[in-house]
DNA sequence: GACGTCAGTTTATGCTGTAAGGAGTTCGCG
DNA sequence: CGCGAACTCCTTACAGCATAAACTGACGTC
């Protein structure tokens, strides 16, 4: 299920997200057991074993000794709690340098995009649209930018560049993580589903050849399913497709800073 | 939230998939009222009008004058429904024929493909780690394997760009239609939304421009978010992102094929 | 008319996020 | 010191979710 972001006070979501609250003061009443931090983890540890729908907030409060309702008095919401998630996490790709040149840097920054994705793929079902205005965000934007300035392409191109880029990481990562969490919480491997569905698929359309002919023909010729050991065929898959989108779009941008 | 494949009993999934059930003889017991057809449609008007988040059993099932319970003589499970659905959708694209030339063909059938998304936004919440396998997608593939065998290219090539064009038409096709389905939603466009938490930007990060200077750079020299009448500034972003993802891909392709 | 089969309902269970209200702790102030 | 305000955390409650289980009543065949 995809993840639209708070919808509460703007102004809060802000303050929150960026830490600009705390005055922290010698207030009355008891000392926080919690603290924001603290759930923002617990519920990155648990949405990073259970995926998305083990994220509850019951579940985050257990985790911390706490019910539900105690998370409350920290988070306005579980929307909120994810948008902080959300940036929390992303601060993992914060630490990015600048290397040799943009081409090379900028592989390596789809390639760390590409593992932060798999080490939490929840990440990708909170919604671009209505996007997280964190911090860490626009810390991996001003990165990125940074690299591809050196190209010289306009701002105008480079916007469309930026866009461009997550998006051939965003897509075949999402493949990728879905399967591994699908491999977790099934507790049956890619391979093995699809070895029991393609079964079924023949009995089920005996005339499978003549109906998707050229399909067949572009199957056919392929070394049968050879997965290796670790990575199922369907990861290994979308793996590829990222790596070729990435190397075209490079090409092209090579292109085009030569038409300039 | 993204949705898995029905996890149920194989061969009974694809057999409703693909229909090959109904021995159809005259048993006893009342009439149907209903039927998986009717189901699927009543459910596919309510996903493409609320998303997925108000598709619910008795949301279809009243829109049918039936309770949720009563779907369930028809289709197992609310999964098996969601894998109907999705093929059932793709069924529009099946009509697909080729014209001139692989390239202007390409371009129709990712257009094509985008028009689809932007009907039904809630299909991109069906995951394609352990995808659909219904007939359908088969078709909308052979369509695009057809197009492309014209390249000349080999199949290992023609399969990594299949998945290289699926990915660069469905993440900013997810983009859009998250933004209008925003917009549906909550009843603020995209273009006030981003309006009002620009302004809490500048108040909680007064820095903004020294902490990141090369986005600011990037951005600055735009024309002020003029967007046009009808589609958000977000959704023309996304729009953008798809062509060039797009053209440039196209462009790769052609120097594969001078390559080979 | 009895019996088996099936459509569709009601009821119930265990989840979810979160609103409301209350209990108990700790501070500042008089 | 004592009081009230502020604060954390809890219990309870509600609406909504998918769906299991048991039931009702309609229909066809014998």
């Amino acid at each position: 299920m995809v993840v639209y972001a708070a919808q509460g006070d703007p102004q809060k979501s802000m303050a929150l997200l960026w830490r600009t609250a705390s005055p922290d003061t010698e207030r009355p009443g008891p000392k926080p057991g919690l603290s924001v931090d603290l759930i923002v983890d617990a519920a990155i540890t648990i949405a990073d074993a259970e995926g998305m729908a083990g994220l509850s907030m019951r579940a985050v409060g257990d985790r911390l000794g706490r019910t539900a309702m105690a998370l409350y008095t920290y988070v306005p919401s579980k929307s909120e709690l994810l948008d902080l998630m959300y940036d929390k996490a992303l601060a993992e790709l914060a630490g990015f340098r600048e290397g040799d040149g943009w081409r090379s840097d900028t592989v390596r920054w789809a390639n760390d995009l590409w593992d932060f994705y798999l080490r939490h793929p929840w990440v990708l079902q909170v919604s671009q649209a209505r996007p997280v205005l964190g911090p860490h965000e626009y810390v991996v934007l001003e990165s990125l930018v940074t690299i591809l300035r050196r190209t010289g392409l306009r701002p105008v191109m480079l916007r469309r560049l930026v866009s461009a880029l997550y998006s051939c990481v965003r897509e075949p990562a999402r493949t990728a993580a879905e399967s591994r969490l699908a491999e977790k919480v099934t507790g049956q491997s890619d391979d093995e589903w699809w070895y029991a569905r393609s079964a079924f698929l023949k009995e089920v359309s005996p005339d499978f050849a003549e109906r998707f002919p050229t399909l067949s023909w572009m199957e056919g010729e392929q070394a049968f399913r050879m997965a290796d050991e670790t990575v199922s065929y369907l990861e290994q898959e979308a793996r590829e497709a990222f790596e070729i989108s990435l190397a075209v779009l490079l090409d092209g941008i090579e292109v085009a800073m030569k038409v300039e």
